[in-house]
DNA sequence: ACGGGTAACTTAAACGAATCAGTGCTGCCG
DNA sequence: CGGCAGCACTGATTCGTTTAAGTTACCCGT
């Protein structure tokens, strides 16, 4: 910077006041200014400036697993949502069994973060969500969330999307119905469950594996829980999953043990994974919009960094059902 | 800083001794005032410190497409490796045609990271690594490489492994193969189109749709141009895909018009993606080692940051030919 | 002609750590 | 008992910016 200053004859401070736009430089100046600055190849020191004003324009983004497709598409989302506003992501991962979540939080707030995206809440984790608000960090909880956390959330009506799901099962004729669900330590997978059951319930009918729903949300888990259902049931009519890894896992063990899908077997995913509609039979199931759930927290944690002070805003965001071949209608 | 000293009745000077673990402070005051700093919740400032040392330890990854299931493995791969030593990674994205590349990877260096790796470098970013150079900024082509670019790089055998791909299904008894490959920009799409090419004249064959073999490696793209492919060659035996998603867009056309594979068509595709085994008929392609990848750039990274001024390294992994159903032999 | 206002600068003081160059003090050796 | 090495610690400076607080110089109205 002081070689910009020396090159066009003036101090320091006129260079910076030249390159933040600041008044204080005449505008004769300022093209000499800029036009040096271009010419030196001067990139001011983000790190310099940072540390003088104390506020910084990137945030973090906590995922799982960083490798999950599912919080990829939501990762661009917010990515995307951040530059518009000059704002940089920091993605890191917190590992499965989100042991690490709270040291890379606070990595990420040592690093530069003022603001924090959470993907993979869970109610263990209130004590870190308080210490940040006790630091004035501001955090969006992007769908996950945890109960009486008093910060932003972002996500779909899940209980809806289900219960409407399981509805539709219901109405193609099957009653033979069992539940694979997610871990119940996520708000997410409990709402699906929820509807699932509810929706079950509305039409006289219990989960045929009930209470024995929870599970992870793998495509071996999957497969290994669908083994021991349709021995344990093998009058099963239709499995309802937590999402659609675990579906396909259903998915693996029906071919292997020769049920047709969706003649003997109807199917439903969660979360409309890109390979679920990639074979040749492709899966019914809820569309989450991922990019925009993403773009949104992006959003509703800029407007926080920007001195929003209102109370915690929750917000829903559209799904769709996607009825496709795994659950067609007996012929 | 100075709320840990004035507690523990030391200067500033001496609470960053301590800390840093260097030398100048007795083992007693150390340890009180470690116990003062936990106590008071101190972490120190990273931006001061990096301003200060002028090193910072984070790396910067440049994604192409930060939603690519594929590069997510491979930034799972880069983050686990980085961590280990104490690294951090900046994941950002590019955009699909890489015209951003350039501000994206200096908005990275000016940030912070001390060495960049690349996944989506064409030949005209050759300045672009030029200008980093000048930095003194290293820098790790990942699977993607220039010519003449003499910094490190990771990847694998794409000829090759094309080669035995191709092979592969012309010893089904295919002859009448057509090649759909990647654009012409990139390096790997590049070695694949080759080593289909080489295997197919080694057999004494030449692509049916030769020379009109590149297109983008998309789904839509591959669906679009296996349409054309087959209406002016209804006699084609076999496609080989530049990737998985082409092969995928092939299959929705097989569909379509009635080909059924693989008794009418043999298909393979190249990364193994997840999607690939998902559904019914499994698609047989080519495993790339997508987390080690990750992990074997970061480590060349972080070697050169460690002062190795060695040679570029160019780094072979091993693949893996999956033969799967859409190959099977005609009965 | 003279004060007041303002535009266009400059100076200097931060920001929060790291680190160099001291400064006492202790202890040991000859 | 003098000298000197080494330890434990402090003060001051530095990193590259931003910005509050000056300092000119000039214009304008009265």
């Amino acid at each position: 910077m002081s070689d910009v200053a020396r090159k066009a004859g003036v101090s320091a401070a006129a260079v910076s006041y030249a390159l933040s736009g600041a008044p204080g430089v005449s505008d004769e100046s300022r093209q000499r200014i800029l036009a040096i600055a271009e010419e030196l190849g001067f990139r001011p020191s983000r790190i310099a400036r940072e540390l003088r004003s104390g506020t910084t324009k990137a945030i973090g983004l906590l995922l799982a697993d960083i490798a999950n497709p599912f919080y990829t598409e939501v990762a661009g989302g917010v990515v995307a949502a951040a530059a518009e506003e000059g704002y940089e992501v920091f993605v890191s991962h917190v590992g499965v069994d989100g042991s690490r979540q709270s040291d890379v939080a606070f990595a990420q707030v040592d690093r530069n973060c003022s603001g924090l995206i959470f993907t993979s809440l869970v109610a263990a984790d209130k004590p870190l969500l308080d210490k940040l608000r006790h630091e004035n960090i501001p955090v969006v909880q992007l769908y996950r969330q945890i109960e009486d956390e008093p910060s932003d959330w972002v996500g779909i009506d899940d209980y809806s999307a289900s219960f409407e799901m399981a509805s539709h099962v219901v109405a193609t004729g099957r009653r033979k119905v069992a539940i694979l669900g997610g871990p119940d330590t996520s708000s997410v997978s409990v709402n699906r469950m929820n509807g699932y059951r509810d929706a079950l319930a509305k039409a006289g009918l219990r989960a045929v594996n009930e209470p024995d729903v929870w599970g992870e949300l793998t495509r071996p888990a999957g497969a290994l829980r669908a083994r021991a259902l349709f021995a344990e049931h093998p009058e099963i009519e239709a499995v309802v999953c937590g999402n659609d890894m675990i579906a396909l896992g259903v998915l693996d063990v029906s071919r292997e043990i020769g049920k047709r899908v969706p003649e003997d077997l109807a199917l439903t995913g969660f979360d409309d994974m890109s390979f679920s509609s990639a074979g040749p039979l492709q899966l019914s199931t809820v569309t989450v919009p991922r990019d925009l759930m993403g773009q949104r927290a992006a959003r509703m944690l800029l407007q926080r960094l920007a001195g929003d002070k209102g109370p915690a805003r929750k917000e829903l965001l559209p799904y769709g059902i996607q009825v496709r071949e795994t659950t067609a209608r007996r012929v």
